[in-house]
DNA sequence: ATTCAATTCTTGACGAAGTTAATTACTGAT
DNA sequence: ATCAGTAATTAACTTCGTCAAGAATTGAAT
């Protein structure tokens, strides 16, 4: 167990401020905050100690002018580690990352089975060979964050439904913490990537932005007043259950016109093979070539699929009035995003309402790793958060 | 002006507690809080002292037991008065409210023009007129709540932009604040009964939920972690226009298939009027009696609304994950809603995703007095909250 | 009746956190 | 060199809330 230093608003104010928006001066965090620079001194006193910030050097120093130049606060990055782990039915991918979320490593491990106990057993023996590529990792890594699809009770460690791996009320972190040794935070993979993108990516400053996901379903994280909407029941940003489709394609959720039923990687494919195109089996890589290489009939079904989106996403924002929008993809979600995007874009701007459409939509190819990353940055920010 | 009593957030919370949470002892309210007990004597004192809570007289007082019994802290709702006005474009509707948000008198004033100044004179003799109901109104009223559809700036007082109303940059809490003497708070319509929940209604006791208001439009009201959902952009809440009904219906706002333009006053007469029911040249009040005494056409036209909206409202559950959802209406919405509800509950429980289908669903039917009521609840929640 | 245990509320000393105001530190320009 | 301007630090003070002890008020046991 690290011990905690943000002990008080101000400590963790300031602290985050230097984490979050790059090196600041002490008099830039106390106009910023409404701290007194005093205040700002004695906060950030305690982290230069112990070595989590460090004045940046004169050469390093940013425009001059008169007076006594800033000497900035800079987080020093190496001086505590993290794992994150994204957990698939099918695999384990895990990374180390620096203070800033940074990916340094990163390692895939397969699953023969999604059963908790081999699991949990798998997941020691990634975090042991991740710690094992670098000493100082061993010494100044103390907190595992780990992501997983479905319901996940963060506050309590707990996995409380998540249907790809088939687990119910899995007390996830508690197994975790005993195989590892490792503190341990456990949390929705796409709330994770939410949090990875409002303290290192493109949510920073924001109060409010949507993170949307598009690959296997399509997924949704929302930011709200500077706090990720955690939903009552479980439930929150399934965007890909919105009905944009009318009452044509019937969903797996038992839904109709759902978005994922358009636009998920597996209905996407049936399209493409009920048009007869893209060879005799059709997969998503070749309809994905086919629609690279020119069919207008793929390139239809995959127009359709990014008005479902845009559409969706639309809707999203009229509800909920973002800042900026994310929009990222899994693997195979990347590929094909040039093949959306257009048709995204359009169908968004059409839809959303007045000034809604003044949202900025921000693309972001993201790859597997920041999934990882992203269960890195609720470990980190579970730490420096009161 | 009032002096600020809430100076400290622990008397902001001890004094919310009471307001909110009805007649509370100290010992529970440090449980809820977490502050010690020696807290909220100190926090409570100086609002016994200036009249605005009491303790409870012994005859009042709970279940008794074992040690000394105690003595509940409880508002005194007449200790101050409130005034809360909705604008429309062709009426002022306001109301004086106690503490609570109880409404007390109310008063109707026709509008003959939206003209900024000539609203503005209007207001102040609404207001005067109010305020000279009853003696101790003048004495014990000091904040006036205005509500306005569209954007409004609340921080400013500004009215951004009002498409009913016809205003743009409007700094109405600054003209109302000089025509009346009083300190003017100045809020979305739609947020300020969202408010009025929240503190005094059914979202009480939730951090999160909904108000989806049927009517001539349909709108919504978001509370995400306690705090209404703003918008960036000004747009929020925006539920009418989420497309579920396909490509077919176009919408006033651009879009395409958007709830409104399917179950809005004037599309649902429309679709009545193309049915050829309900007379000649229905209306909505033609409509009603006709679907109120049977008839199939008109009976599927109010179907087919009760669907849009139920669908509109499970794509808001599945993105939101509200803990409730507050249904209500302005008072044509009201009339019809016996006959939305059914299709509405169907609709809303197919297409909720897994355990957003747990989400509570009430129904409550407010006057337009009750969205004055909402303004008197921003201009409460402005008073007392840090 | 009296004592005791239980619970609520109050009080005053203390401690932690942040503010203000004065001081020191450092720079470029006159 | 002096000076004006900005940044950071320091020390005294304020404020808020905790803690621990005690006062208040009841029901139950002796």
């Amino acid at each position: 167990m690290l011990p905690r230093l943000t002990t008080t608003p101000a400590a963790t104010t300031v602290f985050t401020m230097v984490l979050t928006q790059g090196p600041v001066s002490r008099v830039e965090i106390a106009k910023r905050t409404g701290l007194s620079s005093a205040a700002v001194t004695k906060a950030a006193r305690p982290f230069i100690e112990k070595g989590y910030l460090q004045e940046l050097e004169a050469t390093e120093r940013t425009a001059p002018g008169a007076g006594r130049p800033a000497s900035p606060l800079a987080i020093r990055p190496d001086r505590e580690f993290f794992i994150g782990v994204k957990i698939t039915d099918d695999e384990l991918i895990g990374v180390v990352t620096d203070l800033r979320a940074q990916p340094l490593v990163s390692s895939h491990r397969p699953l023969a089975t999604t059963e908790v106990d081999s699991v949990v057993a798998e997941l020691a023996e990634l975090v042991a060979g991740l710690l094992a590529t670098d000493p100082s990792y061993g010494e100044r890594c103390h907190a595992l964050g780990l992501a997983v699809s479905g319901d996940v009770d963060k506050a309590h460690g707990l996995v409380r439904y998540s249907p790809f791996l088939g687990w119910r009320q899995v007390p996830l972190a508690r197994l975790a913490a005993a195989a590892t040794g490792l503190t341990v935070t456990v949390e929705n993979d796409v709330k994770a990537l939410t949090v990875a993108e409002q303290w290192f990516g493109d949510g920073v400053g924001a109060s409010s932005f949507a993170l949307v996901t598009v690959g296997m379903g399509i997924g949704c994280g929302l930011v709200a007043n500077g706090r990720v909407v955690a939903g009552a029941h479980g439930v929150a940003g399934e965007i890909g259950h919105i009905p944009v489709g009318g009452d044509e394609p019937e969903c797996h959720c038992g839904g109709r016109g759902c978005v994922e039923a358009i636009a998920g990687t597996a209905p996407l494919v049936a399209a493409v093979r009920a048009a007869g195109a893209a060879g005799e089996e059709p997969t998503f890589e070749t309809a994905l070539a086919a629609a690279h290489a020119g069919d207008p009939a793929v390139r239809a079904v995959f127009a359709r699929a990014g008005h479902a989106i845009g559409l969706a996403m639309a809707a999203m924002a009229n509800l909920f009035g973002p800042e900026r929008i994310i929009v990222t993809g899994d693997v195979p979600g990347l590929a094909a995003y040039d093949l959306f995007e257009e048709q995204i874009n359009r169908s968004f701007t059409a839809q959303a309402f007045g000034a809604a459409a003044d949202c900025r939509l921000l693309l972001r190819p993201r790859t597997f790793e920041q999934w990882a990353r992203g269960a890195a940055a609720v470990a980190i920010q579970t730490l420096f958060t009161l």
